[in-house]
DNA sequence: GACAGAAACGAACGGTCGTGCTTTTTTAGG
DNA sequence: CCTAAAAAAGCACGACCGTTCGTTTCTGTC
């Protein structure tokens, strides 16, 4: 095994660093803040990123690699079309609701905060959630072919609304507290289906 | 007219601040870059505050009002039932894209980064977005009683769904760029009627 | 077990943050 | 106009920010 002292302490950071983002958003993250969660010195921490920029946008790829594992390959096992979609609907819900997302799923606190903010981590965001609305536009699709779906559907739409189903959930889950947020948008998205 | 000139002020410094937080957020306002923007000192703006919370809630209040008279109030002149709710939410768009919201909505961008901040802005920014969640739920149930919707339908599960369409105009619009955003969001306000 | 390189540390830097004080300037009413 | 109050400015503070640098401690390899 090559794995390395400092790829284990770098594990660790972004472990970390992935569910403070989550509650503070990634401009909130503070290398002084993360230091001393793990205790670390400042600048023994620092080292293992060149920057702050850095740190962030591996944090970016740190929680992607979770959710593609957390939600997109698991769902893989689940026949393609409309079971498949809706086991990726659920799992996403689980994924807002992950022990490492403490304060909410990332990559939502991570969209209102940095879309005017312009600069690679924002880039690198963007075509993260471009890729994830591709998967589900892409699973839909295939739900077409199966004849779920009627073939005039519009793939696109589908996960935009999607999405908004997402984060609708997240306004009244983490925001209102509402106990009924789940129910919530179990109904919508049974609702969007054709 | 009893108008002073501290209050002259302090309108021009709140809706400067409004405009500012929608591209920062409430946490990302910064007293000096404010100061700077109004060329005022740093003390003599903080002066009208007692305090920087004091200063983001009175932006929350500052955006609310505008909200109501943009939004709100103008479309009480629409005749009760869906002609007012579907009025409501074209200027909800306009608004999300109307100068002093440069950054998108303030509200939405608030909502993901004060969730996890207990505190009194958090608080009130919760009960602003309770009591408008609570504008659309009643003009649905007028709808109701007009019978332009279905007695049995879900007024709150309406409002609940009617910000998640809002939400994900929100998200392809200022993070992805999607110029099909407008036309998305209303789509999906078209089939969220019953 | 020695030795090169990686990893962690401690201290310090320039900068900006929110927030107090004191002083000067401006405003508005008799 | 004068004057008391309001508004704005000036200055300084302690705290924390990201970052750099030189030093010390630890790791993995021969």
């Amino acid at each position: 095994m090559t794995t390395t002292k400092g790829a284990v302490t770098r594990h660790a950071v972004l472990e970390r660093a992935v569910a403070l983002a989550s509650r503070v958003g990634l401009g909130g993250l503070t290398i002084g803040t993360l230091a001393e969660d793990l205790e670390l010195s400042k600048s023994g921490l620092f080292g293992h990123f060149r920057s702050k920029e850095a740190l962030q946008i591996q944090v970016l790829e740190h929680a992607a690699a979770r959710f593609v594992e957390a939600v997109v390959r698991p769902a893989l096992a689940q026949p393609r079309g409309e079971p498949r979609l809706r086991n990726l609907f659920e799992r996403w819900l689980d994924w807002a609701r992950s022990s490492p997302m403490l304060g909410g799923c990332l990559f939502v606190a991570a969209a209102t905060e940095l879309d005017d903010q312009p600069g690679p981590v924002r880039d690198r965001l963007e075509q993260l959630q471009r890729e994830w609305l591709g998967v589900i536009a892409t699973s839909f699709r295939k739900g077409i072919d199966e004849g779920h779906f009627p073939v005039d559907a519009d793939a696109d739409q589908f996960a935009h609304d999607l999405y908004g189903v997402m984060l609708a959930y997240h306004h009244a889950h983490r925001l209102l507290r509402d106990p009924k947020a789940e129910a919530r948008a179990r109904h919508a998205f049974q609702a969007l289906l054709p």
